[in-house]
DNA sequence: TCTGGGGTCCTAGGACCC
DNA sequence: TCTGGGGTCCTAGGACCC
């Protein structure tokens, strides 16, 4: 048996952790940017009918005739509050699989039938009492059928947030009350098709021949059906892949028109980018850059455009790699525009140990030892103390709207919670 | 005025190889 | 008359996930 336990409303209650004061209150979590829902509690979906991902400059006042309480996204913090659940987990399972910042597999083939409802209720209490997070816990024979049994215990509350599924008739109940839309890899273009066609539930979509779901949905939808009908075509992945791309694109906090603040911008991205490369022990051998205005706009001129270029040698020098993106960059700007965004993206990634120089350009030893220095020294001393010039000094111009940033309680000492005072301010 | 960001997997088709 | 067969690699586009 495969359990999936995922954490409610995950950014909303990372955030009502460490207010107490918010107990019980509406929580919404912006998406970067202050631009729109990204995350809400049960308390602010159930007051008001409030629709994720829309802009919030369009129902800004009805959330706040509502009392909603806003935060802006807190990365540092929700990472971290998620490392500890992760940690839980492990203690209840040898092989876990981490899914994603909320979700993880379980593997529960060790624990005996008749104990595994008792055994979901202890994670979920364990990960309460431990963290202050509540999370729902599916289990069932596969990992799809535990991702259904996951959406029921949240849904029906009479399962206080457990669902185990371990008989063919509860296997197929479970089926017939999750609707297609809902079910885990159908997105909206395949519930459209298979509405069309009268497959309204998880079992009429167990119903179909294997033959027609293979020609239409590839061997993805086979997948899911196998899934479906209880065999196993989804194996756990305990080891986290290495990434086959890094990338990193954010909108700028106003628009911009001047190509030195957008350098700016890129470079500021690509030392990130150059940091995960590092730290997973990688180099890259592409680098794409893209560029946009804000194509919401009515009255902007638009524009968009992408570059890519190999690097002669897979580098993950921030240096090498900031004088190849602003060359990039230079061939795609155009003057007379507003740009809202610029990215970056890293492929074709090889190990580091790996990397052949050429004749003409041997394997930069010496800059490799600079860049781990300086991550060494922005560890200890925060982000980019030490930096490329090319970043400059006017991040202010471009950089993320956070107004409404909660403290990063758990990492930075200066942030910490003060008891007895439950209203810090950042 | 204001609309997120970071990923994965699969397939088809083209270019190329022996 | 009749023009092979078995591959790899790369890219673009589509669909999906959180």
């Amino acid at each position: 048996m495969v359990a999936l336990v995922d954490c409610n409303s995950f950014y909303a209650s990372c955030e009502a952790v460490f207010r107490p004061d918010l107990k019980g209150k509406p929580i919404v979590v912006l998406s970067n940017n202050d631009g729109c829902v990204i995350a809400a509690n049960k308390e602010a979906k159930a007051m008001t009918h409030i629709p994720m991902y829309e802009p919030i400059f369009k129902i800004k006042n009805q959330l706040l005739t509502n009392g909603v309480n806003f935060f802006s996204s807190n990365y540092t913090l929700y990472g971290e509050m998620s490392q500890r659940v992760i940690n839980i987990l492990k203690t209840f399972s040898p092989k876990v699989e981490v899914y994603s910042i909320d979700e993880s597999f379980l593997d529960l083939s060790t624990v005996p039938r008749d104990e595994l409802e008792a055994h979901g209720h202890k994670i979920k209490d364990t990960i309460l009492q431990y963290t202050g997070l509540p999370v729902g816990v599916g289990i069932a024979r596969t990992k799809v059928l535990a991702k259904v049994a996951n959406r029921m215990a949240k849904k029906l509350p009479d399962l206080q947030h457990v669902c185990v599924v371990d008989s063919e008739q509860s296997e197929e109940e479970l089926l017939k009350w999750c609707t297609i839309d809902d079910v885990w890899g159908i997105g909206k273009q395949h519930a459209k098709r298979l509405k069309s066609i009268n497959v309204h539930d998880a079992h009429d979509f167990t119903r179909l021949p294997l033959a027609w779901v293979r020609k239409e949905m590839t061997v993805v939808g086979e997948r899911l059906w196998r899934e479906l009908n209880g065999e196993k075509a989804i194996e756990m992945v305990m080891e986290p892949k290495k990434k086959k791309g890094i990338g990193t694109a954010k909108s700028f906090g106003k628009k911009l028109t001047d190509l030195g603040l957008i350098e700016e911008a890129c470079a500021f991205y690509i030392t990130e980018v150059a940091e995960v490369l590092r730290a997973q022990g990688t180099c890259a051998s592409q680098l794409t850059i893209f560029l946009t205005t804000n194509y919401h706009s009515d009255y902007d001129k638009q524009y968009a455009n992408r570059i890519t270029l190999k690097l002669e040698v897979p580098t993950n020098s921030t240096f090498i790699l900031i004088k190849e993106a602003n060359k990039a960059l230079r061939k795609i700007f155009k003057l007379g525009y507003r740009y809202k965004k610029v990215g970056v993206d890293v492929t074709g990634i090889v190990p580091e140990n790996e990397v052949q120089g050429n004749l003409f350009r041997p394997n930069l030893n010496s800059l490799s030892v600079l860049s781990k220095t300086v991550d060494k020294l922005n560890a200890k001393f925060g982000k980019a103390k030490v930096r490329s010039s090319t970043l400059g000094k006017r991040m202010k111009q471009w950089e993320l709207i956070k107004e409404e940033r909660s403290p990063r309680y758990t990492t930075q000492w200066n942030e910490l919670l003060t008891v007895g005072k439950c209203k810090p301010k950042a």
